[in-house]
RNA sequence: UGCCUCGUAGCCAAGUGGUAAGGCAUCAGACUUUGACUCUGACAUUCCGAUGGUUCGAAUCCAUCCGAGGCAG
């Protein structure tokens, strides 16, 4: 009987995942993950829980002891809190310093998930190991979900292809409506838990005030990118990401205003009105390039935002291995620090991160 | 000091006698494994700078005061 490892985050999709393979056959294991600690990690600020009560990642860890103990298989735990700290947090806080918008969840998976954890599953005995992600993989291509509304291929696309040697994800064919169709008939106890959202592992925060425990915030002017008039105050540069609109401080405006850029050097914050032009570009430059698939074609589609929209691109690859993405069809609030997933029609090829932003063959000044 | 204009929710701003538009912001939901974006809903019932007055009835008319700006000097 094969053996499967599979990561049961203590949610309903990893509890179908478990439930699936061992139908299926599977000798199945689960491996319980602890990758944040707000007292180890100093994350008081903009945390939303009572210290006082049970951590959610302690009741995640609980819901998953209850799920297996129906399914009636073991569960593991292991802990990677200084490895998510070393490889995840603190490039995430890299980014920000540097102006950018990061995107942790891709490196929990690239260095977390689909490395760490997958070593300590082989500990295990595994022979393949598995997840509740939605998406699949056949002929070791990694293929979008089948329900495209939850789709989670965006965040496994910087992972290395041989990191996906030996890895189920069972719930991929199904939509999520099935999922949960399934959790309920086999009485899992999670089948109405709300899906979780926030950084991985970490959950939801406030964003400004969790910083805050981390990084010394520099305020500094909000420029008009157009006027270039001084209309109001940043509380810092990392809090804002291209394309922003909520909490910016700008109130009396005719149109809602957008952050378009950030010049990190001389500490300003640019901000554009209603569907300026200053938010689109049509080419960007993208460096760490993962390629998932053998393929590498010249014209693709690709998202440069979780859950954006699939833009029609041509790719130029540089002698130095970045890419060059040309989108003639523009696009909005394209963001460095953001990853650009490529696709051809159901085939996730990988990605590559967003270096530089350019419109009309130039550089976007305000998007240093 | 004289004359003129203006003072409406956090901000901008309609409404000039009939019982408070709209936009921005904010808040709450929905959506969402990254900080979004988007969508839905709420948001001046001690009332329209203050105090009196005219009127069946005023934010809208009158008087005075306070405050902001402008012109003259």
């Amino acid at each position: 009987m094969k053996k499967v490892v599979v990561g049961m985050s203590g949610g309903v999709d990893s509890a179908v995942a478990a439930y699936l393979l061992q139908k299926d056959g599977y000798e199945v294991i689960g491996l319980f993950m602890r990758n944040w600690d707000s007292n180890i990690n100093n994350d008081f600020l903009g945390n939303p829980n009572d210290f006082n009560d049970i951590c959610p990642q302690e009741k995640d860890y609980n819901d998953a002891v209850k799920v297996c103990e129906k399914l009636g298989i073991p569960l593991h735990r292991v802990d990677f809190i200084k490895e998510y700290w070393d490889y995840v947090f603190k490039y995430f806080l890299d980014e920000l310093e540097k102006g950018r918008t990061p995107n942790p969840d891709m490196l929990c998976n690239k260095f977390i998930k689909f490395d760490l954890f997958i070593q300590k599953a082989r500990e295990l005995g595994a022979d393949y190991i598995a997840t509740g992600h939605y998406a699949r993989i056949k002929d070791g291509k990694l293929l979008r979900a089948k329900d495209l509304n939850k789709d989670q291929t965006y965040f496994l696309a910087d992972v290395p292809v041989s990191n996906f040697k030996d890895v189920l994800f069972p719930v991929g064919d199904y939509t999520k409506e099935e999922i949960r169709k399934i959790a309920k008939e086999q009485e899992l106890i999670v089948a109405d838990k709300k899906d979780s959202t926030g950084i991985c592992f970490i959950g939801e925060r406030n964003f400004q005030e969790f910083v805050k425990n981390y990084l010394k915030p520099n305020p500094g002017d909000i420029v008009n990118v157009e006027t270039k008039e001084v209309i109001g105050k940043h509380t810092g540069l990392m809090n804002y990401t291209i394309g922003q609109r909520r909490n910016v401080g700008l109130s009396g405006d005719e149109k809602r205003h957008y952050v378009c850029g950030k010049n990190v050097k001389d500490n300003i914050l640019y901000v554009a009105f209603g569907d300026s032009k200053y938010l689109y570009s049509d080419e960007c430059i993208i460096d760490n390039v993962n390629f998932i698939s053998s393929t590498k074609p010249s014209f693709c589609t690709a998202k440069f935002r979780y859950r954006g929209e699939d833009h029609p691109v041509v790719l130029e690859y540089l002698d130095n291995g970045e890419i060059k993405v040309k989108y003639e069809g523009l696009a909005k609030s394209v963001t460095p620090g953001q990853a650009c997933v490529l696709y051809l029609g159901e085939e996730c090829l990988g990605c590559g991160f967003i270096k530089e932003v350019y419109k009309g063959g130039k550089s976007l000044w305000y998007l240093k």
